[in-house]
DNA sequence: GTGCTTGCAAACGTTTTGCAGACTC
DNA sequence: GAGTCTGCAAAACGTTTGCAAGCAC
């Protein structure tokens, strides 16, 4: 466990939390999902659903895509996993609780979370201005980073 | 010619422009390429690859998608065109000198232009507090709209 | 036992690539 | 004629769906 991931454990609820959660809907507490949870767990980023699948490249067992995608999205109705889109490449998916916005670099790539909040007073401008409540944390804020521009 | 493409004639080259800048580059000025910057210049709003090989759902001459898909990435180097994304579904084009920024609505899927320089403050208090500089005219800025909330 | 869930395979929508023939300069 | 470009086909990518067998409750 990561210090990273350590950090975040306090609003994270643990695998059992979530299975019993998934118990308490009339779904079952199978061990695909369990493994889904624990992978999730053991990652200390984003990751997509390719990597959840080959185990974390070979670190925890491997499981099948097409149920990883079921099961995200399962658990994200839940509210229990969240996941949002960089710029190219497939959705990220991170354990609820670990509510961060992210600011992306179009052209290197760079992903920068912020912290929940630090881009209160943006949202507010666009939603006096434009009647738009934006959403940073499900497609980030997209521009040149200071290396790039 | 409708009212909203008149409106935008001034900043957007001609075709005939657009086949001169072509060739200036060594490139080839096709009858591909001219039907492609056609189908653009007859469209009054952001049209996907797809839609411009159907030739506007049939209005015009049909192309093929492979060769409009690697026209428009020429076409976007030299600057004469330029795509952005939607939440969901294929990439949009528009001629360049069409520059807006654009809110979208993840909900409802309403996606609103605003002219250049109504998001300047915005963008100017993310880049004094993040160093990062949007660019809202390639990926839209997510939210809820009003309806939505 | 009921019925939710799995794993496999196949399809999906969007975009890219390989290639032989056709066209532009 | 040289080299770019086309159209077709096939593949690539991320994701979703159909289905029969398997597992949780």
């Amino acid at each position: 466990m990561t210090v990273a991931h350590t950090g975040l454990a306090l609003s994270t609820p643990t695998v059992d939390d979530a299975l019993a959660t998934l118990r308490s809907k009339g779904l079952r507490a199978s061990s695909a999902r369990r493994l889904l949870l624990e992978t999730l767990f053991a990652a200390d980023e984003p990751v997509s659903a390719e990597r959840i699948a080959a185990g974390l490249d070979g670190r925890l067992p491997r499981s099948d895509l097409a149920s990883v995608y079921r099961n995200l999205e399962t658990l994200e109705r839940l509210g229990l996993v969240r996941h949002f889109h960089l710029v190219h490449g497939p959705g990220l998916y991170v354990l609820a609780g670990n509510e961060r916005d992210y600011l992306a670099c179009e052209r290197c790539g760079a992903l920068r979370p912020v912290m929940p909040g630090a881009l209160d007073d943006v949202r507010d401008a666009v939603w006096k201005r434009f009647g738009l409540r934006p959403r940073f944390n499900h497609y980030p804020l997209v521009g040149l980073c200071e290396d790039c521009t």
